[in-house]
DNA sequence: TAGATTGTTAATCGATTAACAATC
DNA sequence: TAGATTGTTAATCGATTAACAATC
């Protein structure tokens, strides 16, 4: 089964399943069910149990899967095993901020280094990243080979930078900035967007209040 | 036509409509078709028709649009106009940076006090909103009828978050913990999952790798 | 009028759910 | 064996897309 058979609803998913399998206790029980899991996440055990199967051979009837084979099965498929580097472009408040954060190891991710328009911010983050002017960046992608790229500069420069990224070998942008990126085929871009949530959660305020 | 009897593919489709023409040039034209709107976002131009038709009525053939009409009727129907008050729980990192932003105005949203379990961080933050101790939320949240609260705690802390939020008013969270919340019916989660974003970028670089 | 664009009705597609058979 | 659970095949549901009619 190749990864990109499966569908986008399945993929985004998966991550949910594989939180809540590490927040379990280590000492308590070994197994654990579709069902269990269904129940826990608020879902129907039919698509859980569909979704592991996508990624797992591990399910026995009546006993279910084994937690810690399940949990590493989830990892690899979703290729948190094999560290991928990446460069982080816009080094304002956001971008300092994801540079800080040190959860990414854990998906793995390791943002490698950061570049900004700003020369003056050159230099060293406060978590050892080093930071760059926007010249170093097509030498730094090629000869590291980056595929990855994440972009934290202001809307209206966002495209450009998207463009310079992918002329540098970039295959994957994960997108900060409010706007729509053009890329050709074969990038994939990921588009982080508040105003999304923001959307969702304002027009259920307004039905609320209404009635 | 209520709000919500409108699709979530679809309510998540607005803003991006909405970002799009307000980063049009003022002095350019007053007009836009659907047929530009889909070709500019990459989308399918039934799909952009169909979804405009949903919150404004001012399409004509052959012209499309007014700009300004549109925008209008898309803030009123995101609710952009009305001001949300929100209170945002968990003064670390990531809250005080969105505490900080200020771009959520032009969304309706206003971020008018912070909680935190650490009292040592009670007073001010440099916006200039107040941070609170968490034993002041209750009596906070119902005296101003605040709706949305937004969770920046730790994983193991939120749900506890989530319960005194909704026994004060609250009706909407929106969650930045990466946990699955229980909530009652009635009450809207949406959660910003970046481990999901993370899962889309890493599986295809993954198939992209492996050709 | 001709052509661009809108809005709508019907067809297709894909994802979810339900029903069932298999297994420990 | 009986029952819980898995995995699969078929049915349903909802969203997208295609075809068309209406309009300026």
């Amino acid at each position: 089964m190749k990864p990109n058979e499966i569908s986008k609803p399945v993929l985004k998913r998966l991550p949910s399943y594989l939180a809540y399998l590490k927040s379990l206790p280590e000492d308590g029980p070994a197994n654990i069910s579709a069902t269990a899991l269904a129940a826990a996440l608020d879902m129907g055990e039919v698509q859980v149990r569909k979704d592991l199967a996508l990624v797992s051979d591990g399910g026995r009837p009546k006993v279910g899967y084994l937690r810690e084979s399940l949990i590493a099965d989830l990892e690899q498929f979703l290729g948190y095993n094999n560290t991928t580097e990446a460069v982080l472009v816009g080094a304002g408040k956001l971008g300092r901020a994801l540079l800080g954060y040190g959860g990414f190891a854990e998906y793995g991710l390791d943002i490698v280094a950061a570049f900004d328009a700003d020369e003056s911010l050159a230099g060293q983050d406060e978590s050892g990243r080093p930071i760059y002017g926007m010249d170093k960046l097509p030498a730094f992608c090629q000869e590291k080979k980056v595929l990855m790229g994440i972009i934290t500069v202001p809307a209206t420069a966002a495209q450009g930078v998207c463009n310079l990224l992918i002329a540098n070998g970039i295959k994957a942008v994960w997108n900060f900035a409010p706007i729509h990126l053009d890329v050709p085929p074969g990038i994939l871009v990921q588009s982080e967007n508040m105003a999304t949530s923001l959307a969702v959660l304002s027009v259920h305020l307004s039905a609320q209040i209404r009635g």
